[in-house]
DNA sequence: GGTACTGCACCGTCTGGTCGGTTTATGCAA
DNA sequence: TTGCATAAACCGACCAGACGGTGCAGTACC
């Protein structure tokens, strides 16, 4: 036990240095997140941060790796929620974003600040947006019908970080209803629907 | 004659200026837009990019509203085809990204470029997003499904900027077809359609 | 003794911005 | 046409501060 809470430790204090970091970016711009300012964030102090991430470098990919497994296992979640369910992937995707809309610490959040030092830190995430349209792909015969609902929840997300998003949230629901309906009438691959 | 050809020339020195800025921007990250590496990038000295642009903030400003500038220009040469035509704006919109899918230096570079910086430097871009809502939503009246079709459409663009769609380019052809075939479907403000 | 830090001094480089100066284009009078 | 004043366009050395990162002595806890 005293290894776990040592683990546990750990990985609260790593956690509060992601979280500081993406409040950074969220707030003042992927420009200001440095260092010094997530060592004040943290509370730590800069040895505190360079201790559990040696370099920016290594900063910014636990950040992209940690956000990541964040959203897989929240995927999974509510796949396990799903089994059986036809297009049970966007369903996922579609929930995710539903628990996501109200928040500010999100995925592209992380992307915007890897990105912002080393386009080349996207790479795991270029990964696991592979995995995940094999596996909405593997689920409709309607692949470019998937692909723009896809598309959708992911520019609803994007735009809604940015603040780019006109009208108020209720509008935003709706149209996460509508993008949820269109789920629903995608095609199964067994049994392939109308049209 | 003399006026004019010292207008081109200021102009075209400043579009060498944002360009350079934008090419930066996207290969290296917004990290590394710095007023020296612009410099160095557009073959002018450090001087001569700050007469044009007094500080790193104005030389962002002039970015994202010379970009938006050409965006607004672009759709309303799309618009000018589309008259009368229904849900004319989301189809301009449809069409601006056909055009841009192969080109890397398009507004959602220059918006993460500027946002890195100092995030209210969107505003701008949230003033013209508005307007574009206003426009699309007085088409049609099936709201939330015109929404959903724009932020199919600008998922798109952060996507494919950001390197994350899986699949080729014919894909991506394929995914903009079917969202033009979903604004077709939509319903006009005069006639509504079916369902 | 190892893990997880604090606190701090320090370094080399990068960065935004200033400033004085130079070149180039323009306007105008002799 | 020439000469010259004036301003716009541009150059590049320089500076102060920020930044990423190092090194190390010390501490608290298991």
């Amino acid at each position: 036990m005293g290894a776990d809470m040592t683990k546990l430790d750990k990985m609260s204090t790593k956690c509060r240095i992601i979280h500081a970091a993406m409040a950074i970016a969220h707030s003042e711009g992927a420009r200001h997140l440095t260092i010094d300012a997530v060592t004040v964030k943290s509370g730590l102090s800069k040895g505190g941060v360079l201790y559990h991430f040696p370099s920016k470098m290594a900063l910014l990919e636990g950040l992209v790796i940690h956000t990541l497994e964040a959203v897989r296992e929240q995927i999974e979640t509510h796949m396990s929620h799903l089994r059986g369910r036809p297009n049970a992937t966007l369903h996922a995707l579609s929930r995710l974003l539903g628990d996501v809309l109200d928040e500010t610490l999100t995925l592209p959040v992380a992307l915007l600040a890897a990105s912002a030092e080393n386009p080349a830190l996207l790479e795991p995430v270029r990964a696991e947006f592979r995995v995940i349209w094999n596996a909405i792909r593997s689920e409709t015969t309607n692949e470019p019908g998937a692909l723009v609902i896809w598309h959708a929840l992911e520019g609803m997300q994007f735009m809604n970080m940015m603040g780019l998003t006109p009208g108020d949230k209720a509008q935003l629901r709706q149209c996460l209803a509508e993008i949820r309906t269109m789920i629903d009438e995608l095609p199964d691959k067994e049994r392939k629907s109308d049209l």
